[in-house]
DNA sequence: TCGTCAAGTTCACGGGCAGGAAACGTCGGC
DNA sequence: GCCGACGTTTCCTGCCCGTGAACTTGACGA
């Protein structure tokens, strides 16, 4: 499990982001700025300057406190074969600008438009175009333990399966 | 939610008992022993020797991670998603709104009048509109942990359904 | 004790609309 | 030719939201 390291204060809305995704991180806290308020239990934090020993105890802390109890995290690289763990499915292009669209704000909405122009930065098809990709592109994830989840009249969010973090109906 | 101190590894099995215990804690590291292998989310762990401004900084996130771990705020973004803890539920517009309001004022009463003129800023429906979207909403909000209680003739009131704080009727 | 009124709760129904899904056709590579 | 990617049309489902009405509960006074 990789511990995603992020400056504090100045990058706190991706770490924002990545507790909603339920990213293990490790917080770079500025010399002069307040130590951050916990939000999960998937954190932990070094006041800079900080030697590196300090750091990498705290991180591989982290990791294995993550190891027992969270996901791995979805990574797509350039050849548009997506990884979750050691599962993996390859995407065509357009699916593969979705799914990195959707990885950018993993666990947050990202609304239609945003999506039609990740997929289709030249100009969007019809409009429901979008609509039969986030098909596709469902049947695609769900082997591999994702969920694309709909924000009704907002857009889409990526998550992962295995957890109930959203609330189903009946 | 008060953090116990624990000598490491000196005091390991006292640790354990408060591990067992959920009791919040924060261990002293001796310099020369290694860092402790996490057992759950309500430790953390301080090299010493530490001053007492990282002590006391320690020990005020577990004791504030602590407090997240029973009872975490809820937490409306922009796009009509409400999160509380790990957990999330999308929110139509109306609902979003009345929740909006409920959470400026989390845990105190807000009147039937604010919530009409939130959940409707251009001008509310019939009388009964509102009386529906708080059953609707009552019923989106259950699994995520929280509860509309109602005062009568005064209003309604959002808090966390985990803690008791108010007195129910058998 | 009882009747009455006001306040709230809950259900059923329907209109409107966003999104879901199937089927079909085209295009291009192997 | 065969297959996969992609776009469109078309139809359908399900959600959102307001309304009316039945029912419950609490307050108050005769």
């Amino acid at each position: 499990m990789d511990v995603v390291f992020v400056r504090w204060p100045q990058e706190s809305e991706r770490r924002d982001r990545l507790a909603q995704a339920e990213v293990p991180r490790l917080l770079l806290v500025d010399s002069t700025a307040r130590a951050p308020d916990p939000v999960d239990c998937l954190e932990d934090w070094v006041r800079l300057p900080a030697n590196d020993e300090d750091v990498r105890l705290r991180a591989s802390c982290v990791a294995r406190r993550a190891a027992l109890h969270v996901d791995p995290l979805p990574d797509l690289d350039d050849d548009g074969v997506l990884r979750v763990g050691a599962r993996w499915t390859p995407l065509p292009p357009v699916e593969a600008r979705l799914t990195e669209a959707l990885l950018e704000r993993f666990g947050a909405v990202v609304s239609r438009e945003a999506l039609s122009r990740a997929g289709w930065p030249e100009g969007a098809p019809g409009r429901n175009a979008l609509d039969v990709h986030v098909l596709r592109l469902r049947r695609r994830l769900a082997p591999v333990g994702l969920g694309i989840r709909t924000v009704r009249s907002r857009g889409y969010l990526l998550e992962s399966e295995s957890r109930q973090l959203s609330v189903r109906q009946a």
